[in-house]
RNA sequence: GGCAAGGUAGCUCAGCUGGUUAGAGCACACGACUCAUAAUCGUGGGGUCGGGGGUUCGAGUCCCCCCCUCGCCA
């Protein structure tokens, strides 16, 4: 039994996700979680919330409420809708465990003393109001370049101009407005990640089976400019996992935090020992390859915004450990989901945020149209006409509708159970040659990871039935050989489990009301077909089950399109 | 401005190291069927593969230039 840890890149604890965040990772996530589940192989699935820094911070802050408190709050909020979409994590964590406090200290010790860490002093704008440095998004002045009074300290928004917040004219801190601002010095922790450049680009360069968006972005980073630069890992913050702790080995760092980019990746570990410490399980074989960890593999998955830290910045924090950690074996990484013409945003408003797609339709919809336009290759765009005309036709018509003709045509002809009598012949051998085909192709795809090409494998796998029915006719074929209009109509009852099976790693709800329908539980993965499709014997009773899609009309399009356009009220 | 990824039928996308008349799904037209959520199945029309050069017996697939989209960086 192969062992497969899976990692969904963590949310950001800042609010509820649009659909866009979720095919980026969780869902795709979950799509091969599953899918090896399904082939009876040993799974841990591990997602979090990334809580610590500045934006989570001030949102607490804008809430009125501790940033702990915030926290956990939002956490709850994050798993109900992720338990909606029917996200099967093994455990979602939380970046700010215990757990993660330890094991980020520890990676940071052992990283100084391999002689990785250095210290850096550097100045940075300070607000005497807030009593905090700030970081340069957080400071608005005048655009020395252009005029614009709102211009940011990393960037003009007017004129693009990059700046830097000594450069602004009039500077003010975004949180308070003070213009009390003087540039302090301050002391930080960098990861030398300069030193690790030859072992992580010799790492890179043997993946060569790893998608081109991975690798590319990973080898920009590497040659670009002077190569991997070393990176600040520690900021001027209370929220955070402390720099300063017993056995530190350097001294000054009270009241500052690592950054989250170190300390989020490393929640991935920190995560699984939350389960284990839930459930009595063992972490180690699933991350220490002196423990048992040698025989896993481990896949990620993320959008391509995320790609820098995990090809570089946190195999920095394990290769430089040199302790026997896991590392990646394969990173799955997506493009970016547009949202009408435009970009999702959070901020306006735009696109359809996750809370609010199950209050429109339940989860096997968002996660079959999301899945099969999986923006893979280059960026995708939702369109609700798209979304309408798609779930319409492959889950209503197609699927719903196969399961729809055979249970009612059997239980119009013979009653609720699986007609006797008839035989296969030539029909039935060519439809098991080319499910065993497909079924074996699906199987392909899914183990790639191609998740757009697997949804259309698994679509052809449906329509199949839909031909097979077609061609043979039972409703015609029983006015003269009812027994062999039975044959036909038990095979297609047993399609339908075997559809239930396939189909569970996309759309999780309906399969299961399938095999409740065909009254089973053995959800074994079909093998060879045609020992599948004797699954269910002659005489087993089923239900005739209520519609599986309800189609998408032309006016809930149009409301929803006109509700989703903009300027959300929060 | 530099770098990366894209630009293939009305729409969404496949097309590995160059090789017969460029494919799929949807949409559209016609036909078949009537068990089914007016569903299904079949057939067909439709593309100078962003533009222009070049290499080659042969290029969507390689090289050069240009245009457009998106992203990262400066």
């Amino acid at each position: 039994m192969a062992r497969h840890l899976i990692t969904s890149a963590i949310p950001y604890i800042n609010g509820i996700k649009h659909l866009g965040n979720l095919v980026g990772s969780q869902l795709p996530a979950d799509l091969f979680a599953r899918y090896q589940r399904a082939r009876g192989n040993e799974v841990m699935f591990i997602c979090a919330t990334d809580e610590h820094g500045t934006p989570a911070e001030l949102a607490a802050q804008k809430a009125g409420k501790p940033v702990a408190e915030y926290c956990a709050e939002m956490h709850d909020v994050q798993a109900r809708i992720a338990q909606g979409f029917r996200l099967s994590f093994d455990h979602f964590g939380r970046s700010s465990s215990p757990q993660n406090r330890d094991l980020t200290q520890q990676f940071a010790k052992v990283l100084a003393e391999n002689g990785l860490i250095r210290e850096v002093s550097e100045t940075q704008m300070y607000s005497k109001a807030d009593g905090r440095f700030l970081p340069d998004r957080y400071i608005e002045g005048t655009c020395p370049n252009c005029g614009f009074e709102d211009a940011r300290g990393d960037q003009c928004d007017n004129c693009t101009k990059q700046l830097d917040p000594v450069d602004l004219i009039n500077p003010r801190s975004v949180i308070s407005g003070s213009t009390d601002l003087e540039m302090r010095e301050t002391k930080h922790l960098f990861l030398c990640q300069s030193q690790l450049k030859d072992v992580i680009a010799e790492w890179i360069d043997s993946k060569s089976d790893w998608p081109v968006l991975t690798t590319s972005i990973a080898k920009k980073w590497l040659n670009d400019g002077d190569g991997l630069q070393d990176r600040g890992i520690t900021r001027d913050l209370s929220w955070g996992v402390p720099a300063q702790f017993d056995g530190a080995p350097w001294d000054g760092m009270e009241g500052k935090v690592f950054y989250v980019w170190f300390d989020a990746p490393i929640e991935y570990i920190a995560g699984t020992q939350e389960w284990a410490d839930s459930t009595g399980g063992d972490w180690a074989r699933w991350w220490r390859t002196d423990a048992g960890a040698q025989d896993v593999t481990y896949t990620q998955f993320m959008g391509k915004d995320n790609v820098p830290f995990h090809t570089l910045g946190f195999p920095a924090t394990i290769l430089g450990s040199k302790q026997p950690w896991k590392v990646v074996d394969y990173i799955k990484s997506f493009n970016y989901l547009n949202y009408d013409g435009g970009q999702f945003s959070t901020s306006r408003g735009r696109g359809v945020f996750m809370d609010q797609a199950l209050e429109l339709l339940p989860s096997d919809y968002w996660r079959w149209w999301l899945l099969s336009h999986a923006p893979e290759s280059s960026d995708a765009e939702f369109t609700w006409d798209n979304f309408q005309v798609s779930t319409n036709k492959d889950l209503a018509d197609v699927l719903g509708n196969f399961v729809s003709r055979i249970t009612k045509f059997t239980r119009s002809k013979f009653g609720e159970a699986l007609p006797e009598g008839g035989t296969w012949g030539a029909a039935e051998e060519a439809l098991i040659a080319d499910l065993n085909t497909r079924v074996r192709e699906y199987e392909r795809l899914m183990e790639a990871k191609e998740v757009r090409k697997a949804a259309m494998a698994l679509r052809g796998i449906w329509v199949a039935g839909n031909e097979y029915l077609q061609s043979c006719a039972p409703w015609t074929v029983f006015k003269t050989d009812p027994e062999q209009a039975g044959a036909i109509a038990r095979l297609a009852l047993n399609l339908v489990r075997i559809y239930a099976i396939l189909s569970a790693p996309f759309i999780p709800d309906a399969a299961k009301t399938m095999l409740d329908a065909m009254q089973t539980s053995d959800d074994s993965w079909p093998g060879e077909i045609g020992a599948a499709l004797e699954g269910l014997p002659a005489g087993h009773a089923f239900i005739t089950p209520e519609v599986l899609f309800r189609k998408i009309t032309d006016e809930e399009r149009d409301a929803w399109q006109m509700r989703f356009a903009g300027t959300r009220a929060e």
